[in-house]
DNA sequence: CAGGTTCTCTACCAGTTGGTAGAGAACCTG
DNA sequence: CAGGTTCTCTACCAACTGGTAGAGAACCTG
């Protein structure tokens, strides 16, 4: 064995796998999960396709492992913002909603490989949803101690957190909706876009009552 | 001329070729725009393959028409609802909600369609922004009115009817979204879901205080 | 040096795709 | 009947897909 090692996964790995892994998720992320072949990505690899086949095995078998390396990587990313921010509740949507939103910006595929899941051809909602649990607990939990606490608006926690993602995932990675409230783009478009959706999703999730 | 017409767009139009509309619109909006075949199409239509190009001349002919009528009938159908229903602002945005998201689990493919464009081959988005263009200025319109009247959070209407959008099509049509929040499913897991999506979207737009 | 690991090379395969070609057959209308 | 419209039929095509086969070459390690 030379440079080949094992992950935790138990799957055997590489810098080349590495690297095949971190292209693959960039095209499939930007680019759709059915929409890249296995030349084009040994070509963006630097490799041959026998190559990508030499560690994967199957195409299938190369897109399963990129969407669990996706998801973990977008999990843990928030976990950490939300371990390393502030413990109170609205704070902690905020963040939330900022690392989300910021990781969907500057790294499109992130999200982009998550909204793609619903033309797989084999199912692996189960998967996704099992990788994908950690975080929905944390948020569950949160929310649910808050609504205890009457700093949260009462409410089925599951759905909000749901209603959280679709409405920061929508708004930053769909282009019918980014093209309908941003037509003009750049650097302060997506920071007004950003304010804006921290107003929307703290407004939605505060309890309150109305004014006037 | 036989049965043929000319539709108001200019496109010479049949019965079959409605029929090849109809059929597409369903199969590219559940499975995916570049996921269905030609033949596909053709045996669901139970027409001949040769028949969909004598129609529409090339399958991206075919799937741009597609587009075009599924947005114009949800357009179409979010307007006729606006227009029926009350002029509050507040119970506007609510049939907005309820419009979008019974149109989302009854009839996916319309909500399906619209999520698909993000990997289209060809640019269309400056068509599908402009078909939504009517339904788009409709909603900021109200939204604008009912800021001035203070009833509803002040902040940009765009943006705001995008996340809209994202919220209620996001927990609707995502499967991530949707299996995140109703594991069970059901008729019953449906109606809870569309109450909380309300809740959520009410809270979001209204101009409200802090309690507590 | 031996042997395993990693990767490339050339060559090939069967299946599917969108699209073409051209003839023929119903059918309606003038 | 003539002629256009609508649709089917058989047959074919080039391009691309994921995947296989097998040999060879670097490279490191024991």
């Amino acid at each position: 064995m030379t440079e080949a090692t094992v992950m935790r996964s138990g799957r055997r790995t590489s810098p080349t796998a590495q690297q095949i892994i971190a292209v693959t998720a960039r095209l499939l992320g930007t680019r759709g999960i059915e929409h890249v072949s296995l030349d084009e990505i040994a070509v963006a690899a630097g490799v041959r396709k026998q190559t990508v086949l030499y560690w994967f095995g199957s195409r299938a078998a190369l897109v399963d492992t990129v969407i669990d390396v996706t998801i973990d990587e977008l999990v843990a990313e928030v976990l950490a913002a939300l371990a390393g921010g502030p413990t109170d509740a609205l704070a902690q949507v905020d963040t939330i909603v900022v690392t989300v939103f910021d990781a969907a910006v500057r790294r499109p595929h992130l999200l982009g490989v998550l909204r793609d899941l619903r033309h797989l051809p084999s199912d692996r909602s189960d998967v996704v949803t099992s990788r994908l649990r950690p975080l929905v607990d944390a948020a569950v939990g949160v929310l649910e101690h808050e609504m205890g606490q009457g700093r949260i608006r009462r409410g089925d926690p599951a759905v909000m957190v749901g209603l959280l993602y679709a409405c920061i995932g929508g708004i930053a990675a769909d282009p019918v909706a980014r093209d309908v409230t941003t037509p003009g783009g750049g650097i302060a478009g997506l920071r007004r876009l950003r304010r804006e959706v921290r107003a929307f999703v703290r407004a939605a999730v505060m309890n309150s009552a109305v004014v006037g």
